[in-house]
Order: structure tokens, then C-alpha cells, then sequence
DNA sequence: CCACAGGCCTGCAGGC
DNA sequence: TGCCTGCAGGCCTGTG
């Protein structure tokens, strides 16, 4: 689920009912998840108010009001829920409820009571998810981030930069991309996705995108171009992640209708022009889907 | 029973 | 020797 659109859209979700709260209690119902909760995790919690809710990569950041950042990062299959916010506010907020509602409360592993009513429930079956708390000072240097590459969506992400990234990589480019020291945010999904649209083969070596002649290949500014869009539609379409639990309104949680090759396989390539089918292969133990026809 | 699933880390072996 | 790379396995549970 939770690739940068799904959390970005989970921040979204969250935001009107976090920022400006207090925590008034943290009912924590295990000992961990991936790794163990921060030691006296509900007390070091318990009185806080949140001051800003931020998201990095794939981490979403609860900037605290004594200086501390609680980190979140939702593993596989994390998903936050809000229960009981009544206001107006709050009724906007569960129109965005990110990831939608689990159907039992067997894998709620940690609830977060506000002053103003709401209880955020963090909802994790797999338990890869886990949360921290550092220092709102110096995170960039804190272990979890200071090896992230790119930003994809703050304006640095361009075909300069991905030539530069990728300058004698022999690895794939389907690596590379996952590889969250070079661009912070992508996973599986997005990455066939953004292969696909810029007509790039995912077995072909990062390489070969570097810089030619003085300035970035053709193929780089358009896989840059690419990753943009693709993330930017996603994170305008609510995500990929809210299959269950739509909203009337049908305005967030859409995005897996726009797939163009991922989960597509046997399918017709929807380049234009194309009479491809989407094929289905295994890169590092993972799936990719791709076009041989138009992905080169 | 099996394969597979949106993340990510470690260890290991091979190539240069 | 070092560094990079690909791959398997592990962490967990659920689904088809």
C-alpha cells in the first residue's frame, strides 16, 4: 500500500484532525511492531501537542511541541483510521480517512486520544510498520534519513539530476529506482509505472541514462518527467491504496484504475500505438511489469 | 498445500 | 583488497 502518494495521502487524511491537537493518551497494545516501540513510548507521548505533520520518502513525520518528531513508517500494510471526530473539521477529515477502515480491530496495534475528540487508530496486519521518536533538530542527519536520495516532488528531480544519480550504475534501472538512496519514495508500483510512461526498459542499466555530450539523455529527462507525473496524478487520485472503503464522493483512493502496466499482465500495452502485452517479470524477487514492445 | 503481496534489512557469493 | 551487484532469506499475516 504504502508507497509516497498512499503516505502523502494518509497525511492529508490525517492533518486537519493531528496539527493543533494534544495527545491526551496512547493506548499501545503490543510491545512492537517491525521493531520495538521507544521505550516509555505512551508517556513520552501523553500531554504533547502536535505541532506539524510532515512526510519524507515514505515516512510520515508528527512534529511534537517539545521539540521531538514522532516517526511513522507503515511497512506493507499499515493504515491509520480516525474514530469519533464530530465537528465539521473532522467530517473532512474522515472523508479522507487514508487507507480506509480495517474490518476488525485484531491488528490495532497503537491509538492515539486527542484533545479534540478524535482517536487515531493505527491499524498494521504484517507489522513491517514501525514508529520512533528523534529530535525535530538535525533529523536529516538521524539514521533513518540521512542515506535518502531525492525528493521526487520538491523540484529537484529533474533529468540532470537522474543522469548524475545514475552515472556508472550497471544495475537496472527497475533497481535503482527502488533503491531509496538514490530517489526517496518509490516503490514497486510507481516504478513500473514510471518506466513504463517513459518507455524505458526495467532490465536496461542506469547507466546508460547518464550524462552523453555535456548534458542529461533523452531517456532521463523523460523518466524524470515521469516519476513526477505519475506521483503527482497518484497523489491527486488519493492514492493506490483505498480500495476498500470508498468514499461517495469517489474523489480519492483511485489511482489503481490508471495503472498502465502494473498488476496488468496478458493485457493490451496502452501506449498509443503499441500492440504490445503487458508482460509480468521477476527482478530481484519482486514483480515487474513491463512493455517489451514500447519499453526499451 | 502453494504462491504471492504496496517495504526494507542483512548476509553471502561472484565479478571486476 | 575493495566495492558493487544480484539474490535469498527474514520479518509477519492474509488472500486466492
Amino acid at each position: 500500500m504504502p508507497e509516497l502518494p498512499e503516505v502523502e495521502t494518509v497525511r492529508r487524511g490525517l492533518a486537519p484532525v493531528m496539527v493543533g491537537a494534544r495527545i491526551l493518551a496512547v493506548d499501545q497494545r503490543r510491545p512492537n511492531l517491525r521493531f520495538p516501540f521507544p521505550e516509555r513510548f505512551t508517556e513520552r507521548l501523553s500531554g504533547r501537542g502536535v505541532v506539524a505533520l510532515r512526510r519524507r520518502a515514505k515516512y510520515l513525520l508528527a512534529d511534537l511541541d517539545d521539540g521531538a518528531a514522532l516517526v511513522m513508517h507503515l511497512g506493507m500494510s499499515g493504515s491509520f483510521r480516525i474514530e469519533g471526530h464530530v465537528d465539521a473539521l473532522n467530517a473532512e477529515a474522515q472523508k479522507l480517512a487514508p487507507c480506509g477502515a480495517p474490518k476488525d480491530a485484531a491488528h490495532d496495534h497503537a491509538a492515539f486520544s486527542l484533545s479534540n475528540g478524535a482517536r487515531v487508530v493505527y491499524n498494521d496486519p504484517r507489522r513491517f510498520g514501525f514508529m520512533q521518536l528523534a529530535a525535530q533538530a538535525g533529523l536529516d542527519a538521524h539514521p533513518l534519513f540521512r542515506g535518502l536520495g531525492l525528493e521526487p516532488l520538491d523540484g529537484a528531480l529533474d533529468g540532470a539530476a537522474l543522469a548524475r544519480l545514475f552515472t556508472g550504475k550497471s544495475t537496472s534501472l527497475k533497481a535503482a529506482l527502488l533503491d531509496q538512496r538514490l530517489v526517496a519514495g518509490l516503490g514497486n508500483i510507481y516504478v513500473c509505472e514510471a518506466l513504463h510512461r517513459a518507455g524505458l526498459s526495467p532490465r536496461r542499466a542506469a547507466g546508460t541514462l547518464a550524462r552523453q555530450s555535456g548534458g542529461p539523455t533523452a531517456g532521463a529527462r523523460r523518466l524524470a518527467e515521469a516519476i513526477r507525473t505519475v506521483l503527482e496524478e497518484a497523489v491527486a487520485a488519493g492514492g493506490s491504496s483505498l480500495r476498500d472503503h470508498r468514499q461517495a464522493d469517489g474523489s480519492l483512493g483511485y489511482f489503481q484504475h490508471s495503472f498502465r502496466a502494473y498488476g496488468r499482465e496478458g493485457a493490451p500495452c496502452p501506449t498509443p500505438g503499441c500492440d504490445g502485452l503487458i508482460r509480468r517479470a521477476a527482478q530481484g524477487g519482486r514483480s515487474t511489469f513491463y512493455c517489451a514492445a514500447c519499453q526499451k
